[in-house]
DNA sequence: ATCTATTTGTACGTATGTATT
DNA sequence: AAATACATACGTACAAATAGA
């Protein structure tokens, strides 16, 4: 159990965030893992010696961080989560909604990454991801004709990156692919970006796409990675004009 | 100021949650920039017609988030806060935790990017950040004689390219190789990952360093990639037999 | 330096909601 | 259907912090 009373050491943090940062302590000493129960409501009030707002508070801490997960009825209680890449792409979001971050870095990060995720994806991929990744690549086998159109193919094709993403066994590298996937995605959405359709791009993306799907499949890291990289650059010089700022909202999770 | 009353479309989530929710938005309809200042908490309590703990809740993920900051007295209240670059690497902290990151898995991505922020910053850089940079290398100018001393001399390493990291004008390149060091730094510290004293190693990492200021002294892009390149790769085998799981605790935030 | 006003912070008791058995 | 076990929400009273007179 937490301590039973902090010599307040700390004046200057409120007690909800003390008890929050002593609850987060207690779980990594205890070892607890994901699923894990905590004290309930009326334990963590006594051994605190709170009341029981004050615990409230701190339990919304935790959970906002995605740390906990509470649920009421006999059996509930607050219970040790796991983040979950949606909620932490959303509390990263919120640090970038105040940078100024714009597509072309975004584009050199994934200039570099992409690559190097396609490389090590090469002969690793089960049959029903490369089904799925193919049927992406078949939901826009045809030009698109209308705006929406373009713009419903923009985010099929990142999600084709996203899913790639997803296979990757390095934790780091699916994380930030995934994020920079998903706010463009979301900057397609929301802000309309998108090029005009034109049959030539979208050939070019195609063709890479699918290319890239061979290589993937055979095995040939080299040859993933070079397609990937000049699938990059060719988007990269697509998203050229598209300076806006980003981040108008913040991102859902 | 927010809605006077949700038509509770989503009653799945809690109270708290849905006014965070709600005041994360309309800051952003208002326009509301960090600094900027949020309706008291009278005045929520009666805009929401909700009780005083549960508007405290839900300023208390907002808080727990990095978005607002509180403070009390006279011409106290809540404001519109920019996360901060620990917070936010403290949050994505949280999601790694449970996540078996590895030593390899990071420097997969920094062999990549390091070099990236290299080229974009040789010649970008002010004399006081040289001159930092100078001072820092210069903190372990000879070798290391005991393991303790060798740690400390790691971790200043760690630092000069946190500091480089801190130059960079791509919000996310820097953020990312910022994490990437401190989760790296953290890991020296508390979990006593460092190589035993080795002059060889150390000159190695030094001469890197010194040449690679150089390079970005005189402005040359590529030879800085290059070098930081090479610098990366020598580092990554260093590092090879550390396979240890990482992220024993949260991080400090 | 002391007081005073303002605004958040904490406490506590009670009532309601919700899910399990 | 009813009882049980838990979180959720409310309202009020008082404490603490801070800015200004």
């Amino acid at each position: 159990m937490p301590p039973v009373s902090t010599p307040s050491p700390e004046p200057k943090l409120s007690r909800p965030v003390r008890v929050a940062e002593a609850i987060k302590t207690w779980v990594v000493e205890q070892g607890l893992k994901a699923g894990d129960r905590l004290p309930s409501e009326a334990e963590l009030i006594e051994r605190f010696g709170m009341a029981k707002g004050t615990i409230r508070e701190a339990m919304r801490i935790l959970e906002a961080q995605g740390l906990v997960k509470t649920r009421t009825g006999p059996g509930g209680g607050s219970f040790v989560h796991e983040p979950g890449q949606d909620r932490a792409r959303a509390l990263l979001g919120n640090y970038f909604y105040f940078k100024d971050l714009t597509i072309t870095d975004i584009y050199e990060l994934r200039r570099v990454l992409e690559p190097e995720l396609a490389a090590s994806l090469a002969g690793q991929l089960s049959a029903e991801v490369l089904a799925e990744l193919e049927a992406t690549i078949a939901s826009y086998d045809s030009p698109a004709t209308t705006l929406e159109e373009e713009r419903e193919q923009h985010v099929a094709s990142l999600r084709f990156h996203a899913l790639l993403a997803a296979q990757s066994k390095n934790p780091l590298l699916s994380f930030t692919i995934d994020f920079m996937v998903k706010i463009l995605s979301d900057l397609t959405v929301y802000k309309e970006l998108y090029a005009p359709p034109n049959v030539e791009l979208w050939r070019q993306g195609r063709d890479f796409q699918r290319r890239l799907l061979a290589a993937l499949r055979s095995g040939d890291p080299e040859k993933a990675r070079s397609i990937m990289a000049a699938h990059m650059e060719s988007a990269q010089k697509l998203m050229q004009g598209q300076e806006a700022q980003m981040l108008r909202r913040f991102m859902a999770g």
